[in-house]
DNA sequence: AACCTAAATCAATTAGAGTTGATGGATCAA
DNA sequence: TTGATCCATCAACTCTAATTGATTTAGGTT
C-alpha cells in the first residue's frame, strides 16, 4: 500500500510561525500558568495594587513580582504607579489575538475535511 | 494616607484555583509551545499521520512524538492507528473550554471598574 | 533626620520542560 | 524470513522557567 504522502505534493497549512501565531504563542505562554491566570481573575474586576495582589492570593512579594513582569513583557497587563503603590490592570484587547486565532481555528475546523490536489 | 485595602474587607474575586481555570491552565501549557502549534495548525486541515507532521514541520520523529503526547494528554488532540500509521487528529472541542473562559472574562472586564464596599 | 512600607531586582538554587540518539515493538513487502 | 518503515519510549543531557531570601530604590510618616 502506498505511502500517506504519496498521493501528492502538499503545503496544506502556513509555513512554521507566521507572525500572527508566534504572537499567539507567546500571550499563550504568558497565560499558561496557575498564578498568572489567578492574576487576570483578579484583575478582571479592575485594577489593584501589588499589595492587594499579594495578601488576595497569599504570595510573596518576590514571587509575584516575577510573574507580574512576565505578564507585562507580554502586553497582558500593564502598571500606572501613584505614590508608594503600583497598580496593575488587565490591557484591553490583550485578549483579541487569542480569540481571533480561536475562531479562526474553529472556521478551518468545520471546512471540509482533507482536500488532495 | 491609607492604605488600599482599608476600605474594606473584599474576596473579590474566586479563590486561587477553579475547577475551570485548573482546566483552561492545563490547556493553555499544552498549547502554549511553538511547535505544539504549528501541529494544531497542520491537523486544523483534517487528520495527519505522524510521518506527514514529521516532514512538513521537518521535525526528528522523538521531537515530535513527545510533543503529541503532551497534546495527547492534555485532550487537544486524538489518535487513530491503522496499520503501521497513526493518524492524529484534533479534539473537537477542544477549545471549548478555552473560548468560553476567555468570553467570561471579557464580560467580567466590561463590568463596572471597581466595587469596593 | 530616622523609620516604615511598597515594590523591583538580583544571585543562587531548584524544578521542570524539551532535545537527542538509541532501542524495540509492530506492520507490511519481497 | 529478511529487511524496511512507522512510531513510541527511554535514559542522559541541556535549557529555560520559577522560587527563594536578601538587597535596593523610592515614597510616605513622625
Amino acid at each position: 500500500m502506498g505511502h500517506p504522502q504519496s498521493t501528492g505534493t502538499h503545503t496544506p497549512f502556513a509555513p512554521t510561525g507566521s507572525a500572527e501565531q508566534t504572537a499567539v504563542t507567546a500571550l499563550l505562554k504568558a497565560l499558561a500558568d496557575p498564578i498568572r491566570m489567578d492574576v487576570v481573575q483578579a484583575l478582571a474586576g479592575g485594577e489593584r495594587c501589588v499589595c492587594e495582589l499579594t495578601s488576595s492570593l497569599g504570595l510573596a512579594q518576590s514571587r509575584l513580582s516575577f510573574h507580574l513582569k512576565v505578564m507585562r513583557q507580554a502586553g497582558l497587563i500593564s502598571a500606572r504607579e501613584e505614590g508608594r503603590w503600583v497598580y496593575y490592570r488587565l490591557e484591553p484587547g490583550a485578549f483579541g489575538h487569542l480569540s481571533r486565532w480561536l475562531e479562526a481555528l474553529e472556521n478551518l475546523s468545520q471546512a471540509p475535511a482533507n482536500r488532495c490536489s
